[in-house]
DNA sequence: GAAGGCTCGGCATACGTATTCATGCCTGTT
DNA sequence: AACAGGCATGAATACGTATGCCGAGCCTTC
């Protein structure tokens, strides 16, 4: 069946290109895939009419030809917030990221939010659309796992973000939590600040908050500071949730001189509550937060916080991932930490306030 | 050429579940996609199998037999700011609801940043990848124009978010970014102040930032408030750049009671030099931004801002580049904002200082 | 001068799905 | 009883690309 000669009124396919050219389709396909078995001047030949036809190689019959959609998929885990613009920033860090990285590679990316009901029925759409997925979620994977197990199972290829644990399926790369929040305190405590308190996921399930709690732990018991229980309050990673257990702490009584918020989020909900009670951050209480948010350098006083280094992650997702698929050996990374050290810790005050190392309690 | 009984290896495709079921392969096609030729027994026989086999449509094979991708295509055009951190937060949130969008209507969404530097090569295999194109980006289009025709020329469909002007190639969607400027400056002017100070884009290409000053300019000249040219100053819409337009506006030394940034991030670092330099906001200078950034409620005072409605902004994106698919009648629309009073303006004043209608000069 | 190697390009085919056309069966009507 | 007609399904094919295989020239070499 030969095409016929006309100007398909469509996109213009190889066929086309091969009339124009006066070969057969399949040089025309190996002069573009700069195959050695096309003479130089053909070659030439074929690119100019291609370009005078504007043609492109259909990917999708390409993909198809190849078993491949030369495509990664990333699905952010999120909290049904019905409220678009609340997509965690930290999240939306890491998406451009891990586009850029993609990109660099010559991948395309697919996005899509998973509600936390959404079926998973998509995810395995997604798996024949995609070669690979990028799991990213805050929140904790457990109620998740049945369907990473069924993800392996079902052979798929993915990588996780999120705390690194023994004993999770599959490949995870992720922040070092624990280190993150040793740091956070120990600039704290190096400032002399000894009543410290923690928000967010002591005792919650979120392995990240439970990680940054226990470097939390680490530093107060190496500086021989006691943990007060009556200075950790739960709380989700959103600003209301910091602002709300913040109001809690005022409310038990305990005095306090710095809190360490287990996101940025928190600790900007945090800071808020301090300033709408007239408690002068960082004067009164020294707040730090985790993740190094864009919000976090605009925040009045800016946040000093831990940063992750998200430029990083999303390279070392996409390799990770990309080793997979290629079926190279990969493995889990923790990636390592920095403290940002603004103002609202009381260190670096350009403000008129200087950080006095005396312990402060805080006033209702 | 008969498939194999033996459980392949790889993913199961319709032979496969054809065999198992004991039909041909395009009864399997035609019981999965609900044809109403397939008995109903047969059916569920088939559905039966499919599950069994965990079985899914390969999108390839489909897209190419289809002749679309049942996917659409964000392309950000953004300033390289080499940040991944620094993606401007509205189109954050326009990614979120276009996302959503999508979803809704049962499409895939590819994302893609585009360098501004980067070639529009990619933009064409998009096109083929892609069934539909949307284009977001704040700064001026102006450079782009010779893209935008190839594309018409070329037969892609796309939408534009940005100024709806006319004489544009191509479809846009934007907000009424005239109104919201006029808003915001009315509102100010109501709260008592008269020396009102434009930041960002008065002379500068960025259609949507020329439409909120001829806005703001509308707002003066109906109150008989004089516009003042040293109290305009460029800026992009950067936290950067509006500090130092900040700077620069203080330097000028001509008084002022009103800041009118172009967007929030040029507002929050207006607030950020006037804070820097110990004048209080809003008591001494009220500030202003647009779009409703995350940031903007976070800041400290509340800012004040023009928001803009992403969330419908989405939908119409995505419903409007649909029809055109389609071949439906479509045509640019222009989306109402509105005013979110918070406490950098000076009204709903819960902090001391009362909104004292007299001018005020700045100090430096 | 003939044989072998090398270069270049065409033929056939496969990827997995969805539709058009053809076929056989069953039912109902005269 | 014979035929029309509807119904369920199978056979064939198209979508556009990429590659294994083979054949046709040409050059080299003894």
């Amino acid at each position: 069946m030969e095409k016929l000669p006309g100007r398909t009124p469509g996109k213009a396919t190889s066929f086309d290109i091969a009339y124009r050219a006066g070969v057969s389709q399949p040089t025309v396909s190996r002069a573009l895939r700069g195959s050695p078995q096309v003479s130089e001047e053909t070659r030439k030949r074929i690119l100019a009419v291609a370009q005078q036809l504007n043609y492109t190689v259909d990917k999708n019959a390409s993909n198809l030809r190849f078993q491949h959609s030369n495509t990664l998929a990333l699905l952010i885990f999120e909290d049904p917030t019905s409220d678009d613009s609340a997509i965690n920033p930290f999240f939306v860090a890491m998406l451009g990221s891990v586009t850029r990285a993609c990109a660099q590679r010559g991948y395309d990316l697919l996005v899509s939010f998973q509600e936390q009901a959404g079926d998973w029925h998509e995810q395995y759409e997604d798996s024949r659309r995609a070669d690979g997925l990028i799991l990213l979620g805050y929140g904790d994977y457990l109620q998740y796992r049945v369907r990473l197990e069924r993800l392996i199972a079902q052979g798929t290829h993915f990588v996780r973000w999120g705390a690194v644990e023994a004993g999770q399926p599959g490949l995870s790369i992720g922040s070092d939590n624990c280190q993150g929040g040793y740091d956070a305190t120990r600039h704290l405590i190096a400032l002399g600040r000894r009543q410290l308190a923690f928000i967010g996921g002591a005792s919650r399930g979120c392995p990240e908050f439970l990680d940054r709690y226990s470097g939390f732990q680490r530093a107060l018991s190496e500086a021989s500071v006691a943990v007060t229980p009556e200075l950790q309050v739960d709380a989700i990673t959103t600003e209301e949730a910091g602002y709300a257990a913040t109001e809690e702490l005022l409310r038990r009584g305990a005095p306090f001189d710095a809190i360490v918020g287990a996101s940025d989020l928190i600790a900007l909900g945090a800071m808020h509550c301090l300033q709408e009670h007239h408690i002068d951050v960082p004067a009164q209480v020294s707040v730090v937060g985790f993740d190094d948010i864009p919000a976090a350098g605009l925040a009045n006083p800016p946040l000093t916080t831990i940063a992750q280094n998200t430029r990083r992650a999303g390279e070392v997702l996409v390799e990770t991932l990309l080793r997979q698929i290629h079926n190279d050996p990969a493995q889990g990374q923790v990636l390592p930490t920095r403290l940002v050290v603004r103002r609202s810790c009381g260190a670096n005050a350009q403000c008129p306030v200087p950080p006095h190392p005396a312990a402060r309690s805080a006033s209702r």
